[in-house]
Parts: C-alpha cells; structure tokens; sequence
DNA sequence: CAGTGGTCTAGACCACTGT
DNA sequence: CAGTGGTCTAGACCACTGG
C-alpha cells in the first residue's frame, strides 16, 4: 500500500484522493464496491475526519465514488477513456497532466491574417482587421491530443513580439498583455469531420469526427473578451459534464 | 439582513451559500467585488471557519465565486441569460420551444433488451440484466433535430407498461417510476460519425459528424441514477457553455 | 507587518442503514 | 444495536498578498 508523504507541499488530502482513484482506476476497488469507511481511512493514514472527507469530496466531484448515507462510500469504477469536466478549464498542459498524462507541445509558426469571422465577432473587431494565429500542437504521453488556434489581435502586440506564443500558455499571455486575469471562457462545442490538415496533425483519417471548442476567453466581469481559440480535441479525449435541471 | 435558522433539517452552510448567493445574483455584491472575509462570516453567522468555507465550496463550484488566495473571495458577479447553455436541462420539447422553433415528437418503438455496457455501468445493473429501450425523434419545425433512445430497468416496469414511454417526457416517467425527483445529469459529450441508420432518422448523410450526449439522470442527492439516454443532435443545433478557470 | 485563503487536527452529535 | 456518512465546532499553522 502506498503511504502519505508528509514532506511535500501537495496536501495530504489530495494524496489520498489520488491512492484511492489508483485503487479505483486500476480495478482493486471494481465499480459498486464499497470503499474503506473514512474512520478506517482516518485510522490507516492517520488523518483527521476532514481530511479524509476532503478527499472523498474529490472523488465524488470527479465522478469516481458516490456516497451512500449510512452505508458507506462505492465506486463508481475506473474512467475506460480520458474524461473531464467541461465547467471549469485549465491550461492545456495542466488539463492532460490532470488527466494522468504527460503533456508536451509542439509550436508550428505564426499567422498574420484578416480575422476570421467567427474570431472577428467575438473579439468584436472591425472588417479587415488583422489577427495573429498562433498554432500549436499539445501530446499526451506523445499522442497528439489537441490542436489549437490562439489569435490575437494584431494591434495589441508591438512589432517585435514572441512568435513563439509565449509558450503553451495563452491563458498567460492573454493576462500579460491585456493586464487582467481571464477568469472565463464562453465555450461553443461542436461535433465536426475533421479535415485534411486537421487529421494530418492528430493523426487521424480524414472524415473522422471530432470535438471543436470555439472559446472566447473572458475578463472577471464576463463582459470584456480577451482572446479567442480554436481547440480541435483527439477522440480519445472525452468530456462530461454535470447539468441541473431548469424548473418548467 | 437575512440570519440563519437554526431549527431546521437545512444545514447551516447550505443556507449562508443561499444568503450570499442571493446578495449575487441582485446585484448587492456585483462582479469582481470581495465577499466579506471568512473570518468576518465565521463572527456575523456565529460558524466555525469549516462550515463558512464549505458554504464558500459551494458558490465556487456553481460559478458565483472565485477565490484569491491570500487577497479574498470575490463575487463572479450574477448569471447571464445564455440560450442554450449545457449546465442546465430541460425536457426534449422544451428545449425546442426556447430555441425558437415549434416541437412535435414520434415514437418508433419499444425494444426489451440486455443492457448495453455504458446503460449497465451507468444504471449499475448486473450482467446481462434486461433494459426497455424507447426510440424517439423530436422534430423542430418538422425537422428532425434530436433522436433519443431511452432506456430503462425491465425489473423496474410492471407486465403491462406504456410501450409509448408515457409521451415525449422521460424524465416525468423516470420521476413516476422511482417516486423520486430528477435533478441532476452526468453527460458524457461525444463527437460521432453518424451511422447508416441514425442519419436516416436525421435526415443526414451517413459518416457526417454528429453530437451524442449520453446522460445519467440522477436524483437530488446527485447519488443514485435513476435512468439512461442516448441523444443524438442533428448539426444545426449548437451548444455553449460558460466555463471557469480552477487555480493552478 | 496584518489580513487573507489553504490545509489540518481532534473532537462532537446527528441521521441513516442493516442486523 | 453498532457502523456508516452528514454536519459542526474550536482551535492551529502555513502560504500568499498588500501596504
């Protein structure tokens, strides 16, 4: 059994969500099957009873475990494919790291061009005005995974700027030069054939179906947008959401 | 202001979440402005830090607030009125009406049988357990837009049950049938080409590319699914979602 | 430096499930 | 009844932010 390492800056919590989604996602705790009660937990790593609820909770947010009043803790069973919540976002390394890969990316050149139309309006820009396209490959484990399109208006960036993109960031560039955090993206989703071009770079067949997010990142109040990408995902990335129902 | 009560059955931390969520959402606290401190929570509500901050847990999970760590909890700001936003459902025909178009609905037929392996996981059923499988296709202006395949328990429905799935509202028989409300659904999002027989029925050509929802419904305490279905979305119906950034 | 959120402990009592 | 998760308290120390 693996234990808690108590000299690190990961918290205990956080530990012991990850020992446990091991146990799940490996087949030792198969779906239905209950999980150690939490004072055994509390027992076992020598935790408090907060601790270890904490987490349970991620697990449970996750979609790992469900909770049973009075019974106890079940799994749900292990994720057969890569899977994640689509309400919250995070940088696209930090997103394949989450789901237990290791990411790495690849950089393939800058686009000066007349803003497409679809970045054009949620940019709220003019006709004819320019944007740069930055194009960028992310691996999984070397598996092309997702490939993005991050524009930017042309005149926010001064004449000799990074072509690079600033690294696999945008997100992060986006605050550089905007000077505000971006808190939100306002995502549309679509279920598109992918092209050409677009199989050549995830290595796909022409024709095969993909999701594309067409996001427009926000500032905090929702109402300034700061960017906009294109996100084309590989198949094997699946995505889940949890909705409520609106009362009729 | 509002003050907590502590003679009822709704704990503590769900009812000051209520309260400041209701301060959002009218604007008391706009966007990008800083709730008052956990500290000053804890001393107004007479809580313990534990439970102001799993109120605050709950207002960050919904979007209503993101923290900064070591400056403060800070108001997202009220929710916009987003058509066809995905964290939210309603029923099929509904769904239809808010977009704008007149919905009508056709039955085609009522399959008993054994339990595919995502309806098995999904509704933890046993090997080989039986499902009934209704088939529908809701139509938008007398255009096919969503086919729908619901499934059910057999052991769940008596001898004699409505081969029709009780009208266009599987969520109203789910409700009838477990006695319980429905809430709650875990969506997988998926990109397929569509089949032979499914762009038939959408009025599509086959191998082009498609949306699938696949949905668990769930009760209120998000823990036990109360029932399984396939959605499959013609093209020209779009979906958006507002998404969050989570902290590194 | 004081104030903030992030983590953690060691208790307590309750409501719910099965025997 | 004993065992489970659900809620809550009253502390503690840490890391981060800003003046």
């Amino acid at each position: 059994m693996i234990n808690l390492n108590r000299d690190t800056v990961v918290p205990l919590y956080h530990q012991l969500s990850e020992i446990l989604k091991e146990l799940i996602q490996s087949g030792q705790i198969p779906a239905g099957t209950k999980l150690p009660s939490e004072r055994e937990l509390m027992d076992r790593y020598h935790l408090s009873r907060n601790t270890v609820r904490q987490a349970i909770d991620l697990l449970v947010h996750d979609g790992f475990v469900y909770q049973d009043h009075g019974k106890g803790n079940y799994s749900i069973g292990p994720f057969l494919n890569i899977q994640y919540r689509i309400d919250t976002f995070v940088e696209h390394s930090e997103f394949l790291r989450r789901v237990g890969s290791t990411p790495t990316y690849k950089n393939f050149g800058t686009d000066e061009i007349v803003a497409p139309e679809e970045v054009r309006k949620a940019l709220r820009l003019g006709e004819n005005e320019l944007v740069v396209c930055f194009t960028k490959l992310f691996f999984a484990n070397n598996e092309p995974a997702i490939l993005t399109l991050d524009y930017l208006p042309r005149k926010l960036l001064g004449d000799n700027y990074d072509r690079t993109g600033s690294g696999d960031a945008y997100i992060r560039l986006l605050e550089e030069i905007n000077g505000r955090m971006v808190k939100f993206t306002l995502s549309d989703i679509v279920a598109m054939n992918a092209t050409q071009e677009i199989a050549e770079y995830l290595n796909l067949t022409p024709g095969s179906s993909i999701l594309l997010f067409q996001e427009t990142f926000l500032d905090p109040s929702k109402n300034v947008p700061l960017g906009f990408a294109s996100n084309y995902y590989h198949p094997n990335i699946h995505f889940r959401i949890l909705r409520h129902r609106l009362n009729p």
